[in-house]
DNA sequence: AAATTAATTCGATGAATATCTAATTAATTT
DNA sequence: AAATTAATTAGATATTCATCGAATTAATTT
């Protein structure tokens, strides 16, 4: 069962994607009305305006004032906020976990937008990280060199010598022009 | 046409009522990615993912970078903020539009609720009131009494003295039961 | 209690649209 | 330039879901 907190943003923005239920939230943000009151002011038939009313309410997003209902403002701005924090491109945890040698050069060598400053010339730091641009190649999955070409891209434009690097130190294999993870 | 800022909130909700299109706005909002990495990650054909990408552009959603796509994190935060904006109750500019005088009696009787504190016993304040009240009554609309009450009690617990005050004052008329305004 | 009105529920119809197949165009590689 | 691959577009099918009609239940009024 769903309680109306947790963010199940699909069927939010299901609901909110009607555009009689659209209308319906937008007049009650403004003012309580009861159902009749909706019914007539819509010049919507009383039984789909108490369906759309369900869909609001399941969403948690009607309060209800005697036989009026009104847009539960709070609970939409916390809904509104779940959108923006998973919206934020939260730094993912496995990105920089690990022993602290590896966070420090990883956090040297790696600027904000994740591209790399310069490749380091040290083995032991390039193995960090080669260990850290090779995640982002699903583990089972083929691609053409193309491809590969392209996400090794993001981190350098000197994308050959970093696909040259991965084969190398047997983090990734290459057969007929295709490579995947070890 | 409809340039991407402007709020046209039941396109949004629409396009990210979507469960393919909202997984792609999650997984963008992580990491950059390309048309083929994303079909290989949903294991969804390559022409759907690009309709779907196609939708969220149109919403002003995606930015490019190089062949990949990121969600424009910035342009769903103002998003987000139009909703908020639109489901905050503004005091409505005509309900406390009027010259000085109404405002000020307005102000002093009626609560942050929309509710009144008491019903004036001055005529000239109670005609501000009635004013104000019968506002929330549709023209050419009838109502039932029944229904006249439930609006009437929003404001005041003494709903028949606030329809007697309407009527004797000319603002309302009643016949058979049913009451609209003049 | 009977009757009226309000509100919900059920089933069927239709419209919108996601998904699928195929064809077309654009871009890259050899 | 030919050929391969990437990406878009077009059309057909299927599914989802709002809308409509009616019946049912619940609540108020007389």
């Amino acid at each position: 069962m769903n309680t109306p907190t947790d963010p199940n943003l699909l069927d939010l923005f299901k609901t909110l994607g009607d555009a009689e239920r659209l209308k319906i939230a937008g007049l009650l943000a403004n003012e309580p009305l009861s159902l009749t009151e909706l019914s007539q002011r819509l010049e919507l038939p009383l039984n789909d305006v108490s369906n759309h009313l369900a869909h609001l309410e399941a969403q948690g997003l009607l309060q209800k004032e005697g036989d009026a209902y009104r847009l539960a403002a709070k609970a939409l701005e916390q809904k509104a906020r779940a959108v923006l924090a998973q919206s934020h491109p939260k730094v993912k945890s496995d990105d920089f976990e690990g022993d602290d040698y590896d966070r420090k050069i990883l956090s040297s060598y790696i600027a904000v937008d994740g591209s790399l400053k310069s490749i380091p010339t040290q083995h032991k730091k390039l193995m960090v990280i080669l260990h850290h641009i090779v995640k982002q190649f699903q583990p089972g999955i083929r691609y053409p060199e193309k491809q590969v070409n392209e996400i090794l891209r993001r981190f350098h434009e000197d994308y050959a010598a970093l696909r040259r690097y991965l084969v190398d130190n047997r983090l990734m294999a290459r057969e007929k022009g295709e490579y995947w993870t070890l």
